[in-house]
RNA sequence: CGCGGGGUGGAGCAGUGGUAGCUCGUCAGGCUCAUAACCUGAAGGUCGUGCGUUCGAAUCGUACCCCCGCAACCA
């Protein structure tokens, strides 16, 4: 039976549009890490969807005078559109506003509640008398009682930077209304987190070797510090409703006294789409218009598959915002129901990816628009510097000086070349078709190896290679840096070879060595496919023979497993890849300041 | 002392005790099948600063300087 591999991808947020830092932050690194696992023949489960609720979406609705389900479905629509130029293969991509999700969230919820892991407790937030309702702090702003500057939130000044605790605000109002607004007493639910800490903390040491280093130190000062109970219900409409019905059928002691506008906050909720969309997933028969759904034959339909298995292997990808909700919360919410779940065993977060030396800012217009970079370079090519650029242990930089640099010298002129000198000199002389008795073994091109390490690179196993260089894993960097460099030793015997000369003194020594190098192209086909699937498919439509196709249990990474090639004829040759202008690329920079 | 990360040739990075590496750029040479692409070679670094441990430190300790992320309702 095929290894279960569940793909967690962070759930965007829907209130504005994802730019190039959130493809290189943890969208397109958990793409790769599942086509690389669908290459090996693993059952892989990649699942995520719209986070749709909380004070963000409201926020965005008040500024465009929407409704929040009209802002959910704006972006929504745009996100999905934008992932399936990508490519951007999930599974499922739903959103956290489905009935199926509910459900989901409302048993864990009371399953919490049961095992005692959620209580009750009583806190202040701010009340506004006029409209007899309380509101969240993004709503209400006052006058900051350090520099007197006016109109400022209620949790930090941003004239001045300091915090503010509840209270610390002058002449608090609500933004909406303008009425006066009071701190008043309120009761929630709240997940005890204390109670999980031995339990987090031998996760925490389990998974010390899986985790990047700098993830691993980071949760673990959390984990230090001490976690406290954290509020998980809160007085805000655009949410998850409790199951109220059900909580009354409970013991006196875990209902609230009042149970009105009280909702489930969205960070207890948002991650338990991981699990909800996996058990949509299986009772689906197809996807729907606001769905991205993918079935491969072979696949289980059984969601314990992946969440109770031991042997199974559940990945969560997501920028480093979200680091502690991952590492901590999330597996403490697992913890706490005690029935069996397989926890996230590589928590695989990047840092973030800033845009000429700034960080991405939708506010202050400091933004690349992931839609319209793809449409006029093509998504490969964006795939390929982001991917080249992650970052992994430090924060990134996207620059279009070096987006141009990376594409014409590295991509074009090494793998590129490779592909297009090799095909078009069949194609001059022998009119694009070989046939050979049997390739050459040749050590400097032997690609084993390089699959063996890059599967080591990507999937975090220390295998034969060298133990010590996987640490940490996943390292998608490293990864495409093996496969960069068996391209370009691909280049390297192309010269050494001198297959030009060669092809005048012994024609048939010219053809094995030619075969060899579509055999090499062919691997690197493969090789590339998790990273630039496009080009991957125009590769295998070069060599004239079919284009990668995972199937479940079918192991096409491994160099034993597939074919080699004899007899190659081509279809007629394109470029792989268009060099690009610097002057028009760089105008880019201008048009953005 | 809030938590954490980083400071290595022009740029971006790897390297955690034993002659400082990689990609790009630069310079020189070679080749001509290839998108002025490819191949070979060279130049270029007192590894943020001081002190210390050690036979020996980019790598360990310590003090300091600088940059950055997070700090629980900006998931």
């Amino acid at each position: 039976m095929s290894k279960k591999v569940l793909i967690g991808v962070a759930w965007p947020y829907v209130n504005g549009d994802i730019h190039v830092g959130h493809l290189g932050g943890y969208l397109l690194p958990a793409d790769i890490i599942a086509r690389f696992h669908r290459l090996r023949g693993d059952d892989v489960l990649m699942v995520s969807g719209s986070d749709c609720y909380g004070t963000p979406i409201t926020v965005e609705a008040d500024k465009k005078g929407l409704r929040p389900e009209e802002v959910v479905d704006i972006y929504h629509k745009k996100d999905l559109e934008l992932f399936r130029m990508y490519g951007l293969d999930y599974n499922l991509y739903t959103k956290t506003t489905t009935q199926k999700h509910k459900e989901v969230v409302h048993e864990l919820f009371l399953k919490l509640l049961d095992n005692d892991y959620i209580e009750k407790g009583v806190m202040q937030q701010y009340y506004s008398i006029d409209d007899k309702q309380f509101l969240p702090d993004r709503y209400v702003e006052g006058t900051c009682p350090y520099c007197n500057a006016s109109n400022q939130r209620s949790d930090q000044c941003e004239s001045c930077g300091r915090w503010l605790k509840d209270g610390e605000l002058i002449d608090p109002v609500s933004k909406l209304t303008g009425s006066k607004v009071t701190l008043k007493d309120t009761e929630h639910y709240f997940l005890n987190f204390e109670k999980l800490e031995p339990q987090l903390r031998e996760y925490l040491d389990a998974n010390k070797g899986n985790w990047k280093k700098w993830v691993w130190n980071e949760a673990n000062g959390w984990l230090k510090e001490g976690l406290q109970r954290r509020a998980i219900t809160r007085d805000m409409d655009w949410s998850i409703d409790l199951p109220i019905e059900e909580i009354k059928k409970r013991d006196e002691s875990k209902q609230l006294k009042d149970f009105t506008g009280k909702h489930i906050y969205v960070w207890f909720e948002a991650v338990i789409g991981y699990l909800s969309a996996t058990r949509a997933w299986c009772e689906m028969e197809e996807g729907t218009p606001d769905t991205i759904f993918k079935r491969e034959d072979g696949q289980s339909r059984n969601w314990e598959d992946w969440w109770k298995r031991p042997d199974s292997v559940i990945y969560n990808f997501m920028g480093q915002d979200n680091l502690v909700f991952h590492a901590l919360m999330w597996p403490g919410q697992l913890m706490g129901l005690n029935d069996g779940y397989q926890l996230p065993k590589y928590v695989v977060v990047n840092k973030f990816l800033n845009y000429e030396g700034k960080k991405f800012s939708k506010s202050r217009n400091w933004t690349i628009d992931s839609k319209v970079i793809a449409e006029k370079y093509g998504v490969d090519l964006v795939r390929y510097y982001i991917a080249r650029n992650l970052p992994e242990n430090k924060e990134g930089n996207f620059t279009w000086e070096d987006f141009v640099a990376s594409v014409n010298n590295e991509l074009v002129a090494n793998l590129g070349n490779l592909v297009n000198r090799t095909l078009t000199f069949i194609q001059n002389k022998f009119s694009g078709e070989i046939e050979v008795e049997q390739i050459l073994p040749t050590g400097a091109l032997s690609s084993s190896m390089t699959f063996e390490r890059v599967s080591g690179y990507l999937s975090g196993f220390a295998n034969a290679v060298d133990e010590e260089e996987f640490q940490n894993g996943p390292w998608i960097v490293k990864a495409f840096d093996e496969i960069m460099e068996l391209s370009r030793k691909g280049n390297v015997y192309f010269d050494q070879m001198k297959v030009w000369q060669m092809i005048k003194e012994d024609e048939n020594e010219a053809k094995v060595i030619l075969m060899n190098l579509v055999n090499l192209i062919y691997d690197l086909g493969i090789l590339i496919y998790p990273f630039l699937p496009e080009t991957s498919n125009k590769i295998m439509k070069l060599l004239n023979v079919d284009v990668v196709s995972t199937k479940v249990g079918s192991d096409l990474w491994t160099n034993s497993n597939h074919k080699v090639l004899n007899e190659i004829k081509l279809a007629e040759i394109e470029l792989l890849f268009n060099k690009l202008d610097p002057e028009k690329v760089l105008a880019e920079k201008d048009n953005s300041d």
